[in-house]
RNA sequence: GGUCUCGUGGCCGAGUGGCUAGGCAGUGGUCUGCAAAACCAUCCACAGCGGUUCGAAUCCGCUCGAGACCUCCA
């Protein structure tokens, strides 16, 4: 494709990309919810996006990129007995809300910082704008769409749906909700089951609550979207994303809120990225399927044969297309370390190629199959792919069964580098600080060592040591042959 | 139960109505003191049954199977 093309799910349509007031690119991601560590699953969408808004760049789009941190607001059950999810955990292990937010807010960072995303240009948070928040409910109960009940708000669904689509996401039907809706549970303060909160009332125990014109309370999850979406990308902007599970309802609220709010219907292309599974079932933490980065990384999980380098996870993530589920297993990030390392090395190689007048490969072929891939709604399982075929042309110029010369050299590099480091935002693996690579260094001298000794080369083996010792590495002799210890 | 998605070779994973992605593994080579690595070449597919078509893995129907959402979830 010569332009690029997203998959819209508001649609259900690949549809040319036109930025709404170009070069500018407003593009809004809903983040996570802090209330512990991000696991995999979590991580995957993000990468997703990175890649989208790597792209968007690339082609000279100025992206503003919004990707909120949930900090209150999420009910955690049936919204009748429901109880804040970061006061829960705060709750449990007597800590201060905000406490609970930092740690995991930090956790956040650091896992994307090493996967290597880009990060948003604003990071709002929702208890940073819960002024905003009441701001528009009291707007929207203006406009009679909302209705207030014993210290609460709810939206009212039915009555939004006389006049707009209510499921014009999700391609759900009102009339199914409401007859497929389990309302029995703790029969609640709404007037109807579809309706959602706004605004909850906090009980005497809930240790998350603001003022609001309706008492002490918090706001309802859905709202803080809606509202730091527009505040800092306009009524009216052009990408909206998250992962597939915030389709319903999470996603279809915020479209009925804005139009309730703004009239408007705010987002033009709406993004889905698809779940990570793991045995095909879904990635959570509720099913105990779930592995965290660190986990992943060290191999330390009992499901890991081995630990991974989180470039070799961000390579395998985007060896399928974003709206692919993707299923983890030991041996298909084993593959893609392979793979990953290949393709690495041939970009090494690349650099070193030597030089001749006449070329067998041409760079701008190779661009407009990388473009044409990306294009094709950010496809980069195939741009991998071309890729690879390029990696084989390399390799054969290396190996003097074909030729390149210095245009096409240059050309290919500077493709290369934009590819492969700007758009996948791959970097070469840095092994040198696994605590893996360290232990097998060392088995290696202690071998050479013992080796030494056998021959009763004291003066090799007692160099070692002393050099170690340099090193605060200790080498201790016994029985059983040498062990070391770092000090 | 309702809505929807998907079922591709040993594994992961793309895909267009006809021209057979890619990675890993396997196999055969090159290289190498040996081995490994690296590199080159190559085998294996489209859940099942019908239908549409000159032709379908790709369109339609059914069967079987898996998953997602309908409750918090990236």
């Amino acid at each position: 494709m010569d332009a690029l093309h997203l998959y819209n799910t508001l649609s259900g349509k690949k549809e040319k990309f036109e930025a709404i007031k170009p070069p500018f690119v407003g593009l809004y991601v809903c983040g996570p919810t802090v209330y512990s560590n991000v696991h995999l699953g979590n991580c995957r969408t993000f990468i997703s996006f990175d890649l989208i808004n790597r792209y968007l760049r690339y082609l000279g789009y100025q992206v503003r990129y919004v990707r909120n941190i949930t900090d209150a607001g999420h009910l955690e059950n049936d919204a009748e007995v429901g109880e804040d999810k970061i006061s829960k955990k705060a709750r449990l292990e007597s800590l201060e809300p905000m406490q609970i937010v930092q740690t995991y807010s930090i956790d956040f960072r650091d896992k994307m910082e090493v996967f290597n995303t880009l990060p948003p240009d604003i990071e709002p948070t929702a208890t940073g704008h819960i002024v905003e928040q009441i701001d528009i409910i009291k707007d929207i109960m203006d406009k009679g769409l909302a209705y207030e009940i014993n210290g609460s708000v709810y939206f009212d669904v039915l009555k939004y749906s006389e006049t707009d689509n209510y499921g014009i996401l999700s391609g759900r039907k009102i009339d199914e909700l409401l007859s497929g809706s389990r309302a029995l549970d703790g029969q609640d303060e709404k007037k109807n089951a579809v309706d959602f909160a706004l605004w909850k009332k906090a009980s005497p125990s809930h240790i998350m609550r603001w003022n609001s014109p309706w008492g002490e309370g918090f706001p309802g999850w859905h709202l803080e979207c809606s509202v730091m979406s527009t505040k800092y990308l306009g009524e009216s902007f052009d990408i909206h994303g998250g992962g597939m599970d915030l389709k319903f309802p999470h996603h279809e609220c915020e479209i009925a809120q804005n139009k309730a709010a703004n009239g408007t219907h705010a987002v033009k292309y709406w993004l889905h990225g698809n779940m990570l599974t793991f045995e095909g079932t879904k990635m959570s933490k509720s099913l105990g399927n779930s592995i965290l980065p660190n986990e992943l990384f060290s191999g330390d999980h009992k499901l890991l044969n081995k630990g991974f380098d989180p470039m070799v996870v961000r390579f395998f993530m985007l060896q399928a297309h974003y709206r692919s589920t993707l299923d983890f297993s030991n041996e298909a990030l084993e593959a893609s370390e392979k793979g990953f390392q290949r393709l690495m090395a041939a970009f090494e190689t690349l650099h070193s190629l030597d030089v001749s007048d006449t070329s067998d490969i041409d760079s701008d072929s190779y661009k407009s199959l990388f473009e044409g891939a990306m294009n094709d709604d950010f496809n980069s399982p195939i741009l991998i792919s071309h890729m690879f075929d390029l990696v084989k042309a390399i390799n054969s110029v290396a190996d003097g069964r074909m030729t390149i010369n210095q245009a096409t050299k240059d050309g290919l590099t500077e493709l290369m580098q934009h590819f492969v480091v700007d758009i996948l935002g791959l970097t070469p693996s840095k092994q040198g600080d696994g605590a893996a690579l360290i232990d097998g260094l060392m088995d290696v001298i202690i071998d050479v060592r013992n080796r030494s000794r056998l021959n009763k080369d004291w003066a090799t083996s007692d160099a070692i040591r002393d050099q170690l010792k340099d090193l605060n590495i200790v080498v201790k002799d016994g029985k059983d042959g040498a062990k070391w210890e770092a000090q």
